[in-house]
DNA sequence: TTGAAAGCGCTAACAA
DNA sequence: TTGTTAGCGCTTTCAA
């Protein structure tokens, strides 16, 4: 095997030039004259020569990498996140350290991120602890919590409105004359969750009625199914259901027709919250709740770029507004 | 806004030791005094001292980043694949630089990739040319396409016996007693799709019987619901369809349920292929073809790691069996 | 086991 | 516009 490495000292002895002359001629803006440039350039391409991104890194003190973490993928939530982030980024210039980890191992993870010189951190259905934040901060790393709100953090952090979002969907509820409507919960210690339900709580009682019941399905397919089992083996049971969110109301739906033979909505309502491309889907067809994730998405980007720019990190958070898609698994109010 | 970059220099002092002790004592089979190396980590810890990986990629040759390119995420088969591939790599001890790009871009950003001395590169649902694929051969840098394979290039590979698999479906759907099962293609130029095609293709020659028709969806959603639309327009209509992939089939399956008003499979079977989360979702309930996303990772760990360690690349191609799912979907023969 | 010294490939002053 | 020089923070000989 040869490892052809070329240099930027390579290319300068065949151009007959400096080697720094290489270096700037693969500068944008930097002064070359165009013939000096062009010759280089020729070189470089007769050679294979491709600058090391790393070294530039070092002594530029820039690395061009965003730090993206998610603990999970299976809630199409997340891919679609990434997906949209990562072309933004890219056509900003960055490139993309990816991290996938569990909660508990998440602060190990973002040592590892610093190590590699990152510019921002972006972590998408996690947190770091607030010690850890700190030092972020310190080392002049802005970071995003993208669909998490910590208050006490110093990290920024960019979310749809859940709070909003959980009273517009108890007011939809309640206005379709349900009488028995139930709560299924995420994580308990996601903000979302939390924010969720504070506003589905608040409408209710705002309109001086109550939660009909409450189950915990941990935003995973197996626990929202549980949840289901367990709220349906009382009587009464429930005729309307919130479902912290869409990868939980499929598992939940799956349950209601498939096991309990119930039809949506005729005998209960279901709404979910994110509106993930697969509920639009006609084997579920969803009301929902959309979080803007291009909205999101840009505000991440702008706060990141911003804030590597500036040379300052500070804290912001940007709460989208959210917004109810009405499908057809929730009764429509008159 | 203070930087505070503390170096090896920094901890060397503090620990009264020279700056290649702590180098030391942060590499693992090092010789370190014991008690010198406990000095270090402990002034390392006072001043928060985090070594630079970028540093240490640079001097060592080893960046322990492995590239992975996809071209999109809305088939949830690879933010699965993703997922798997992320966290064996991790235990591993390297760390993914992720890029989505278009075909067509795929070329550029696998320079880019190669700027930043990745050690290993992964293609998901994506191609390069040869010519690049030559290019990272010679610079000793180990590529896999994953789920793609190409004859011509000195690209490694990683796939499930597609071709096994459109077989199998073909038996599946001639046993079932279908008298017009219909073909709904993916993308073309995919390997995975002629694959899947010319084994299906196969088996309906060995049993003196021709495919009723064939339309194009090209692996994406709307492609595949013209392309059913297509296929129902004439009389007579199908009454069986294998689609390229589950991404499609949902596509499908909804315009047969909702717009077309039939039944599945009792008036049309559909078979999938990949076995997608969703497909186990009871409102698909997709009969589907497997492919051993787990065996397809670690094939995929093994081939990079293994030639990152023997410093020598080579073309390997792996081909995992394919298994039928049956589910829901399609009429089971007798 | 430890330290001194020599770079890895590059950018960024500074002069020329 | 160009070349010279001095490092970025680290690993890795080589001697001690």
């Amino acid at each position: 095997m040869k490892k052809k490495v070329v240099t930027s000292g390579d290319v300068a002895r065949r151009a007959r030039v400096s080697q720094s002359a290489v270096s700037r001629a693969f500068t944008d803006g930097a002064s070359v004259a165009p013939q000096t440039r062009e010759r280089i350039i020729e070189a470089a391409a007769e050679l294979g020569y491709r600058p090391n991104a790393l070294a530039r890194a070092m002594i530029s003190g820039r690395s061009r990498l965003i730090a993206l973490m998610a603990a999970y993928l299976d809630n199409q939530f997340y891919p679609w996140v990434i997906e949209h982030l990562s072309r933004r980024l890219q056509d900003e210039g960055y490139n993309i350290l990816l991290f996938i980890t569990d909660t508990g191992k998440q602060d190990k993870v973002v040592q590892q991120m610093m190590q590699y010189q990152v510019e921002g951190i972006v972590m998408a259905s996690a947190t770091l602890s607030s010690t850890l934040a700190r030092q972020c901060e310190d080392a002049g790393i802005p970071v995003v919590l993208f669909n998490r709100f910590v208050p006490s953090s110093p990290a920024s952090s960019v979310t749809s409105d859940n709070v909003q979002g959980g009273r517009l969907i108890a007011e939809f509820l309640i206005q379709g004359g349900h009488s028995r409507i139930a709560f299924i919960a995420g994580d308990e210690d996601a903000s979302t969750n939390r924010d969720r339900e504070a506003g589905f709580y608040q409408a209710f009682h705002k309109h001086g009625r109550t939660v009909f019941a409450r189950a915990v399905g941990g935003y995973t397919f197996e626990g929202a199914s549980r949840a289901v089992r367990e709220l349906f083996s009382r009587r009464p049971a429930p005729d309307a259901l919130f479902v912290a969110n869409d990868h939980m109301a499929f598992a939940v739906m799956d349950v209601l027709r498939d096991e309990l033979n119930l039809r949506v909505p005729e005998d209960v309502s279901v709404i979910g919250y994110d509106d993930v491309p697969e509920s639009a889907w006609k084997g579920y067809n969803l009301t929902t709740v959309s979080q803007s994730v291009d909205g999101m998405v840009d505000a991440t980007v702008s706060i990141l770029i911003d804030q590597i720019n500036k040379q300052s990190v500070s804290r912001r958070a940007v709460v989208m507004p959210a917004q109810i898609i009405i499908r057809g698994t929730a009764r429509i109010p008159e």
